[in-house]
RNA sequence: GUCCCAGUAGCUCAGGGGAUAGAGCAACGGACUUCUAAUCCGUUGGUCGGGGGUUCGACUCCCUCCUGGGACGCCA
């Protein structure tokens, strides 16, 4: 039962039967949009249809409205009435709530599960941090973001792969490569120049120091090149590894980590450089091989292979997306950094000169995080001085509360995270706020048990018994959850999930400050039950799609 | 100079053609003999950055300007 559509239908039911009488004349009408009124006293839904039909139906928006109102037909409403310039307000029935609420529970855990995205094949590919250093709180904001955007667009019927790409080839890596030789020599007492944009972290030099521990200084004798050859292997072993740790570590997994070079070792490059010559849209100039990417929008042609015959990034790019679409998603997802937003225009030209519809490529950016704590801004972390880890940050916060804090802003707003708020383990707390509640429902049912009361949730409970309005808040809030889980995989939002979690959790304290579910006649506690079961189970699921625990007890 | 994001309550942010613009924090005042007070109830707080336009209706769409952040490489 969505009762949206329900009375969708209904309303156009009633403008066709109007029009078939004479009453409106007869026209192209507007998709019928329900929401819900900012007053209770508007009723239960409300439409602005007749406002929408004025234009094609020619016609005054009340006397629409009037005409609907007369023939609607609907089994839970109670009256609709127009209200203000013309909207239509409905008026359902009580026993519309307790059906819901049943529809609910008989769904049990998937409830909340849409089938929207018909099992349509996505990738979300986020993070794919370079393996040069320990990632830092920006990619902490991709990582959050990127693996809630993938469960919530799981729950919404999508058939999700979640992809890390390993930039394991081209100049970053080489520059690894010759940072941990350079700090190899050092220690063993070689006077170095220190590679001029090589990576200074004391992850390094401990890499150094473990192939010192491991092999000594038996790699002194190999010729330069073959020693950075080993050395770019042994620093890019480790450092994935400890990526995937900590990622880990944060509630972060993926389906598949993509090699970089793997591109260039299957010649998926030099294919992919090839057909595009083909094809007409790449040409030979002063010596390199570019993208004739302004006959897709781009405001320049874009090189691919350098003078040098080094190809670059964007090379290995194109041979990625060529083979993304080639394993058949059939809508690919990048999360990327603000600072890469100037390379949109560029990949979706390429995506199309490739022969795939750009629209199908989706570059969602994410922008900065900045740290406070005690009002100021926090720039380097206090141990290194260097940028803050993301590490650092679960220490200093905990996993539950540095992922929601990530993701309950939306993605394009600059994040402030207050370190403060997030650690304090008060009411000020968003994620202890939410988690709270539904710590104290496993709480009622540890006391149910106690008390030797048996709630079976299959059992059909009297919920007419649920009149208060705090109930009745409640059971109208679960009611919105399949539809938000909808609207907010539709816009690539899971931060609307954050909230919706949070509302529904405040519906729930006040609900608990005003109602006793046990300890009140058998029937009533039965009921209410009911009601805390279906609560704890939405809020888990929500929970689950942030990737934030749903605690028993705190 | 061009492009992207943002500008909404003291602070951090939602909302994205419709009814009286919302939440959290902060401030102030209340509620524990009762399932967790990490909670609840109430009060205070707004020229939705400025100016034009489109519309029956604009915080929302268009134009323009201002402010803050970011991007504009044969770097990644």
């Amino acid at each position: 039962m969505d009762i949206k559509e329900l009375l969708a239908a209904a309303v156009v039911r009633a403008a066709a039967a109007a029009m078939d009488e004479g009453i409106l004349p007869k026209a192209e009408l507007p998709e019928v949009l329900l929401e819900t009124p900012p007053e209770k006293s508007f009723g239960d839904y409300a439409t602005n249809f007749a406002m929408q039909a004025a234009r094609s139906l020619k016609a005054n928006p009340r006397k629409i409205a009037e005409a609907v109102i007369a023939r609607l037909e609907m089994p839970w409403l109670d009256r609709a009435q127009i209200a203000g310039p013309g909207f239509i307000n409905f008026y359902l029935k009580q026993e519309w709530l307790y059906a819901l609420l049943q529809e609910i529970l008989d769904q049990g855990e998937v409830y909340g599960n849409t089938t929207a995205g018909q099992r349509q094949k996505v990738q979300v590919e986020f993070v794919s941090a370079n393996p040069t250093g320990p990632l830092h709180v920006g990619h902490g904001r991709g990582a959050a973001f990127g693996s809630a955007l993938a469960n919530l667009m799981q729950a919404a019927g999508y058939d999700v792969q979640k992809e890390f790409y390993i930039n394991d080839a081209g100049n970053q890596i080489d520059n690894l490569a010759a940072s941990v030789e350079a700090r190899y020599l050092e220690l063993l007492g070689q006077a170095v120049t220190f590679p001029e944009d090589g990576y200074h972290g004391k992850d390094i030099v401990e890499t150094a120091q473990r192939i010192i521990d491991n092999a000594g200084s038996r790699y002194l004798m190999m010729s330069p090149a073959d020693r950075r050859e080993v050395f770019k292997q042994i620093a890019l072993d480790e450092k994935l590894l400890a990526l995937r740790e900590d990622l880990e570590s944060f509630g972060v997994t993926f389906d598949e980590w993509f090699s970089e070079r793997s591109l260039f070792e299957d010649d998926a490059v030099a294919a992919a450089c090839r057909q595009l010559r083909e094809k007409g849209h790449a040409y030979d100039k002063d010596g390199a091989f570019w993208l004739r990417s302004t006959d897709f929008g781009d405001d320049k042609d874009r090189v691919i292979i350098r003078d040098n015959g080094i190809p670059t990034y964007f090379a290995s790019d194109i041979a990625y997306h060529d083979n993304k679409f080639r394993r058949g998603f059939e809508t690919v997802i990048n999360i990327w950094g603000a600072d890469h937003h100037g390379y949109i225009p560029r990949m979706k030209a390429a995506v199309a000169a490739l022969g795939y519809d750009p629209a199908r490529l989706e570059v969602l950016v994410l922008q900065m995080v900045s740290l406070y704590q005690g009002g100021e801004l926090v720039k380097m972390s206090k141990r290194t001085g260097q940028g803050v880890t993301l590490t650092e940050l679960i220490e200093e916060v905990g996993r539950d509360a540095a992922r929601y804090f990530f993701i309950m802003r939306s993605l394009d707003s600059q994040l402030d995270f207050d370190l403060d708020l997030a650690k304090s383990h008060s009411n000020d707390n968003p994620v202890y706020y939410v988690q709270y509640a539904h710590a104290r429902i496993a709480s009622i049912f540890r006391q149910m048990a106690e008390a030797g009361i048996v709630f079976d949730s299959g059992a059909k409970a009297e919920l007419c018994r649920l009149s208060t309005p705090f109930e009745q808040d409640l059971i109208r809030k679960l009611g919105d959850y399949p539809e938000e889980v909808f609207a907010a995989a539709r816009d690539r939002a899971p931060h609307r999930i954050a909230r919706f979690a949070h509302e529904l959790a405040g519906l729930f304290h006040s609900f608990y400050n005003g109602c006793r579910v046990l300890g009140v006649e058998p029937e009533l506690t039965m009921a209410r039950l009911a009601l805390v079961a279906a609560t704890q189970r939405v809020l888990k699921h929500a929970l689950s799609i942030l990737g934030v625990d749903a605690p028993e007890k705190m």
